[in-house]
DNA sequence: CCCCTTCGAGTACGGTGTTCGCGAGCGAGG
DNA sequence: CCTCGCTCGCGAACACCGTACTCGAAGGGG
C-alpha cells in the first residue's frame, strides 16, 4: 500500500521522496506553469525546455517530479478541472447537466488547449473523479443503468469538447480549409444536397449560446430517456 | 482559377507540375505507405523518414509532393474514408445512418489511429464531402434546418470516433491509469455514488455491437427529434 | 537534339523528450 | 557535531524529429 508503481497514475505517485534533501519545486508550480504557457501560446508550447524556464530552472529538473511530459499533461487537465463550482444537486437533473456542460464550455474556451486535451487524452484526476461524482449524484433519481449513466458521461464531454474545438480551438488555417473544401465541392456540382444546403444559406447564425444548450439538452434527452 | 495556393487544402493543389521531369511517387503511394505505418505502429511512428524509408526514398523528398507532415495526415483520413459503401438512401433515415456508424465503426477499428486524427483534426477530403453529401441526402426527408443536419453529422463523428478511441485505440497504460484511479477514489471513500455504481457491478456487458447501435439511435433521435 | 524545368536526396539546422552523471545540499543516526 | 546516505539541480549528451537549402541528374517539349 506503499504507491508509488511507475504504471500508475501522476495523481498516486507520492510527489517527493520522504528522505534526503527537499525539492525546492512542486508539481503544482510545474503545472501552472505549463498551464500558463499553454494559455499564451498553445498546447505544442509546452515543452519541458520551456516550462522549466517558466519556473527558472533546467529542464532535466522536471523530471524530478514527473515521469514524463504526459504527466505533466495530465496535470494540466486536472488543475483546470479544479475550476467546477459544483452546486447541489436539484430535483432537475437535466438543469443540473446542462450547468456542468456550461462550465466545461466556459473554462474548455478560457483554456483552448484543453479541447484537444480532453478528447485525445481524457484523464480522470481528483478534480475529474470530484466532477464524475456530482454527475452521477445527479443522476441518481433517473431509472437508467450504471454504465448508462458513465457512457452519459464520456458521450457529454467528448460532446462538448468537440463543440468547442470547432467554436475556437480549431486553427484558422484548418477553419478556412474546410470551406474551401466545401465550397468546391459545391462548386463542382456532383454534390447537389450540400449545393442546396448552401442556397439555403445561413440564418443569421442564432446566439451561439442558446444554441449549445440545445444540442447538449436534446443529445441529454436521447441519451436517458425524454 | 489555377488553384494549388499555398494555403488550400491538400486535395485542391496539382499534385505535379505540368512541365518537367516526372516524379518517380504519387500522393497515393505516400499515403498507402503511411497508412500501412500508422497501421503497424500507430500514429507517432508516421514520420516523413519512416514513409520515406518505407518508399525506398529519402524524407525530404516526400516535401516534392506533400507541403507538410500535416497533408500527409489529411491524406490518410481521406484515404481511409474512401472505404464507405455508401448504399442508396432508403425511407428509414435512422436505419440509414445507423448504417454509416456501423461502417465508420468498423474502418476505425481496423485503423485505430484514426480516431485520434478524426477527433483532433477533422478534415474533409473529396471521399469525406462525398460521405457528407451521403448524410445529407439521407437526411432530406427530416424537417430541420441545413445546420442542425451539418451539426449532426459532426456530432456523429466525433461520437463514433470518441467511442472507438474507448474501446480499442486507446494504450493499454491509460486504460489501465483510469481503473487504478476509479479504484483508488472509491476505496477512498469520498466519493459514494460511485461506489455505489461500482458495487452494482456490470452485468456481463452486454454485446458492444448493439450497445453501440442503441447509442447511436439514442443521440441521432435526441438530436433530429423523435 | 538541347535546354529548361522539375525531381531526388544528402546535408544541415534548430528543435524535441529523455537519460546520465556528478556536485551540492539537506536530514537523520551515531 | 560530524558524517553518511540520500535526494535534488542541472549541464551535457543522445536519438530523433520536421523542414529548408542546394546541388547534380533526368526527362520531355521546342
Amino acid at each position: 500500500m506503499v504507491a508509488g508503481r511507475r504504471e500508475d497514475p501522476v495523481w498516486l505517485r507520492p510527489e517527493q521522496a520522504p528522505t534526503g534533501r527537499p525539492g525546492e519545486l512542486s508539481r503544482a508550480q510545474i503545472t501552472a506553469a505549463a498551464v500558463a504557457v499553454a494559455d499564451a501560446d498553445g498546447l505544442d508550447a509546452v515543452t519541458m525546455r520551456r516550462v522549466a524556464a517558466a519556473l527558472g530552472t533546467g529542464a532535466a529538473s522536471l523530471y524530478r517530479y514527473v515521469l514524463s511530459r504526459e504527466d505533466v499533461l495530465d496535470l494540466m487537465t486536472d488543475a483546470v478541472a479544479a475550476g467546477y463550482e459544483l452546486q447541489p444537486p436539484t430535483a432537475d437533473w437535466r438543469r443540473d447537466l446542462l450547468d456542468v456542460a456550461r462550465q466545461q464550455r466556459a473554462l474548455l474556451r478560457r483554456h483552448p488547449w484543453l479541447a484537444q486535451l480532453t478528447l485525445v487524452r481524457p484523464a480522470l484526476g481528483p478534480h475529474g473523479m470530484d466532477l464524475l461524482e456530482h454527475v452521477v449524484s445527479c443522476l441518481a433519481p433517473v431509472p437508467a443503468s450504471g454504465s448508462a449513466k458513465l457512457e452519459a458521461f464520456a458521450v457529454l464531454t467528448a460532446l462538448v469538447a468537440a463543440h468547442v474545438q470547432n467554436e475556437v480551438a480549431l486553427p484558422a488555417a484548418e477553419r478556412r480549409k474546410q470551406l474551401v473544401s466545401f465550397a468546391h465541392a459545391v462548386a463542382a456540382g456532383r454534390h447537389p444536397h450540400l449545393a442546396a444546403l448552401a442556397a439555403q444559406a445561413a440564418p443569421g447564425a442564432a446566439d451561439p449560446e442558446s444554441a449549445f444548450d440545445d444540442l447538449v439538452l436534446r443529445v441529454l434527452g436521447g441519451l436517458l430517456g425524454a
